[in-house]
DNA sequence: GTGGTCTAGACCACT
DNA sequence: GTGGTCTAGACCACC
C-alpha cells in the first residue's frame, strides 16, 4: 500500500485523466515499486484518494488489464501481473519511446545529432543547480 | 512556395489535426525554411493539399496569427512574421520543450543523467545504421 | 445504412448488453454485410435505434476499435476498417471460435466423432422441418 | 471418490467460478462417471481441493441440489440423485444445448448446413492428428 | 453534427 | 467488501 504517496491528484487538462492515471501506474510498474503479484488498491479507495469518480478509476484498471499489466479477481480486487518479464518490459518499451519521439521532433526541428546531446546535457545541469539551490532554501 | 511537400498529409487520431498541422509549420518555421515576410499559400489550397477541411485549415492560421508568427495582409493572403528574431525564438522554445518533457519522463521511469545520456546515444547510433542501410538499399 | 435491420434489440441478461451488440457487428462483419471502409451509424443513433444509452453504445465501439474492427474520425464518425482481408479474419477467428468450444463442449459431455455429427445432423433436420411448417403457415 | 481428479481449478474470468464447477459436475454425472446414488465430497473438501471460497462452493451444491442433481443427507453430506432417468436427463439436455448454441451461431456467421458439417470434420480431423502426434512425443 | 470524457448514482453478481 | 454494467446528463473539442 505504500506507493500510493507516489501519486499526485492535480491532472492537467489536455490529456484525459484516465489516461494521466494509467501512466503514473505504467510508471510505478516500470520502476518496479509494485512488485509482480501484489495486490493494487480497489476502485473505490483509488477513486477517493484521487478524488475522481469511480468510473473514472474503473477506466484506468480496465486499460491496463487490456494491456496485460494487471487482472481482476472476481470479488477480490485487481492484481499486478505475475509475469516477472513485464517489468522490463514495460520498462524498456516506455523509455524507448521516450527517446525515439524526443529524437524525432529534434530531428524535425532540424537539430544534429551533437547538438541534441549537447542541448540535452545543458538541461540536465540546470536541473542539478535547480536542486542545489532547493537543498540550499531547504536547510 | 517550394515548401508544402515538406508536409505530410497522415494524422495520427489522438492529436487534433489542427495541432498537427501547426506543429508542422512551426518546424518548418524553426528551421528557417519558410523564410521571413514570405508569403504562404491561401488557407483553401492547403486544405486542398492536405486534404482537411477548410475550417480545420482557417483554425491552424488563426492560431499562428495568435502566436505573432504570421498575419494576414487584406486581400492579399498570409505571410510569415518580418521579425527576424522569431525564428530563433521559436527555435529555442520548442527545443527547450522538448528536452524538459523528455527529461520529465525518463525521470519518472527512474532514470539516472547518466543512463538518460547513454539511452538516446544508443539510439542515435541505430538511427544512423538505418540510414545507412537504406542508403544501400537504394543503390 | 440498410444493415440496421439487422439488428434486434432485445438483449438477454447473462451477458453485458455492449457485448451482444458488439457480436451483432462482428457477424455482419464476418458476412460481409458491412463493407470496409464503410461508415457506420453514429453512437447516438445506434443508442437510440437499439434503445440503449449512449454511453453503452460508445463503449461497443470502443471495444470494436481495439479489436481493429473499426477507427473513429474525429467529429466525423466511425468507419469499418479498410483492410480487406480483416472480413476474412473475422469470420474464420469466429467459426473457428464456434467450432472448438462446440468440440469442447460435446467431448467433455462423453460424446465420440460420430456421436457428435450425428447429434448436429439430426438437429440440423429439424431447424430444416421447423422452416418449412413455418413456410406453410406463412402461405 | 476417485472422479475429484477429473476436476481442473484454473478458472476464467469471465464467467462465475461457481457456474464453472457446476458444469465440471454435471458433465461428470452426463458422462456417467458420478454414480446414482453416490456420496459426494464435502463443500469443505471440495473447496480446499479447488482452492475456492467455501462459499463458493456452497452455491455449487446448492444450485446442483435446486436442479434436483444432488441432495443432502443432514448429518451425513451430499449424495447423487438415485433417480437412474436423471442421468439420461441432464445428457441429453446439456447436448442439446450445446448443438443448437452452436447452430444458432453458425447460421448468424452465414454459413450453410453442408458448411457447418464440413467445418466440423476438418477441425475433428485436426484434434485427431494432434493427438496421434502427442502420442508420439510421449513414446 | 460528430466522438470523447467525466460525474453521479444505481444495481447486480461474486467472494 | 470487491469488480462490472448501465443510465442520465453534462461539457468539451473537433470538423
Amino acid at each position: 500500500m505504500g506507493f500510493v504517496e507516489n501519486f499526485t491528484s492535480d491532472f492537467d487538462n489536455k490529456t484525459p485523466i484516465y489516461r494521466q492515471i494509467y501512466r503514473l501506474f505504467t510508471r510505478l510498474f516500470a520502476r518496479g515499486i509494485i512488485k509482480t503479484g501484489e495486490r493494487i488498491p480497489s476502485i473505490r479507495d483509488m477513486a477517493l484518494q484521487l478524488k475522481v469518480n469511480a468510473n473514472t478509476m474503473q477506466r484506468v484498471y480496465q486499460e491496463l488489464e487490456r494491456d496485460g499489466l494487471i487482472h481482476s479477481k472476481r470479488g477480490t480486487g485487481y492484481f499486478f501481473t505475475e509475469d516477472e518479464s513485464m517489468v522490463e518490459k514495460v520498462s524498456v518499451k516506455m523509455a524507448h519511446e521516450a527517446v525515439s519521439n524526443f529524437l524525432e521532433e529534434m530531428y524535425a526541428l532540424g537539430f544534429k545529432d551533437e547538438q541534441i546531446l549537447t542541448e540535452l546535457s545543458k538541461q540536465i545541469k540546470l536541473v542539478k543547480e535547480g536542486d542545489k539551490l532547493e537543498n540550499i532554501d531547504s536547510n
